[in-house]
DNA sequence: CGGCTGCTTGAAATGAGTCAACATAGGTGG
DNA sequence: CCACCTATGTTGACTCATTTCAAGCAGCCG
């Protein structure tokens, strides 16, 4: 391992890619200080390829070759999947800290299509050089097999949703669910901003528009929440979240 | 690189281990000749570890310390996942050739139950030693990668069916679906043997065990498929796959 | 044999979708 | 600045796919 005096240059670099990393939801990562400084330099640019998207603007196509993960700084993305037969199903929203495209880690190309839908700042990871940066530094491996399982943990408990949660629950978990990740992410406050349409929610917990907006008219009705638009305020948080496990 | 007079007597291991890599789904691993004997001698203990299940028996539990993934060597696995409130939700079969266990890759704990439907061989990999090895072995790394994006689509592709498809597709999706992969797995035929439930397929598909009971009659009398208990014969391809895309 | 689990079928109940009309907001262009 | 247009969101009435409830059957096992 290098010695203490070797790397005296190194600190100071080192914390900003601590911080470039937290910011990329490469967080906890605890790099080892025996890293060369060729390494140090090259996980350093990786984390510095960053990207301004305005609303709309997308970030990957379905199909695209795939050679990059991106990791959203600000902003939020959509992912969906478009079928054979033109269905199309949103995936996912992406908030900050958050990170997309492990569907084309392969080097194939990506099954979804990423977009944003608001102003949005996303760091582009070149794969072939984050796959080689793992080789190199094992907790930067194990953060990103970390980030995997919690990205198939997701998906696991949106199948739940999906396959057994009524209209009610799926919006009522739809709603705490983005609220504990927009607290995550940073955003305090009650006051939810949405930022995709109704018809964006409804594709995504498989139901129709019509349904997103009658429940949410019940809860408001009800006093859980509050509707101003696409604002929903969270009024009662343990009525929220006793619909989700009725 | 290692020249080829000293690896001679590794050539040997190399085509076992192949074909040892090839049986946990670890395919298409080409792997570099420039291996040293230990990593060789360690890639191919990590591949020898195998068990043998009966039907019922458990690989592992939601909330167990996650140390291992498992390729299905022969047989049949299912994983599901248990809610707070005790909703299950089957997140999958799982064929020879294919793995399980992802989501316990950063050594926390899995999200879910695997459990052997079947006599069921399976082959134990120990996360620490493959992480461990694809640090020394990219193409190990790529290939891991790679499963696991494949992963992430199968996913994809369970939302969409969950979020936008009705009974009748979602079954005669899961049928051509579990055609195409025991076909991957080498087993040939028309005949499909379900080895799991009505009432797994049911809840894997987000339907009533009635209704798979009644689309299957429904499909029966159509001619598509032909129902003898748990055997099912896929009578006609076109027309069950043209239900799929309706 | 009795009891169990798994599967099927029918009839009734219902949650959510569809269709349709209308409201609202934002943007464009005359 | 107003008129118009489009996209988005809301609400009501009706329809229908699927669930629920209920009953019966078949196979298996101690």
């Amino acid at each position: 391992m290098a010695n203490s005096s070797e790397n005296i240059a190194q600190i100071i670099d080192f914390n900003e890619l601590k911080a470039a990393c937290r910011s990329c939801s490469l967080g906890e990562l605890c790099l080892p200080r025996s890293l060369d400084k060729t390494d140090l330099k090259r996980l350093d640019n990786l984390f510095e390829d960053r990207k301004l998207l305005h609303s709309g603007e997308i970030v990957f196509r379905q199909g695209d070759d795939s050679n990059h993960i991106y990791a959203v700084r600000s902003g939020l993305l959509k992912t969906f999947t478009i079928a054979k037969d033109g269905t199309e199903q949103v995936l996912g929203f992406h908030l900050p800290g958050e990170l997309v495209g492990f569907d084309g880690m392969d080097n194939h190309s990506y099954d979804c299509t990423a977009i944003a839908l608001d102003t949005t700042s996303i760091c582009d990871l070149q794969m072939r050089e984050l796959k080689d940066l793992c080789l190199k530094i094992p907790s930067l491996q194990n953060q990103l097999l970390s980030l995997i399982s919690g990205e198939f943990r997701k998906d696991h408990s949106m199948l739940l949703l999906l396959a057994k949660r009524n209209s009610v629950q799926k919006i009522a978990t739809f709603l705490l669910d983005l609220y504990s990740r927009y607290k995550t992410a940073g955003y305090s406050g009650d006051e939810l901003r949405l930022i995709m349409t109704r018809a964006e929610i409804a594709n995504y917990l498989g139901m129709a528009v019509e349904t997103v907006s009658r429940i949410f008219a019940v809860l408001q009705r009800k006093n859980i929440i509050c509707i101003d638009g696409r604002v929903i305020k969270i009024i009662n948080h343990e009525e929220l979240y006793k619909i989700t496990e009725i």
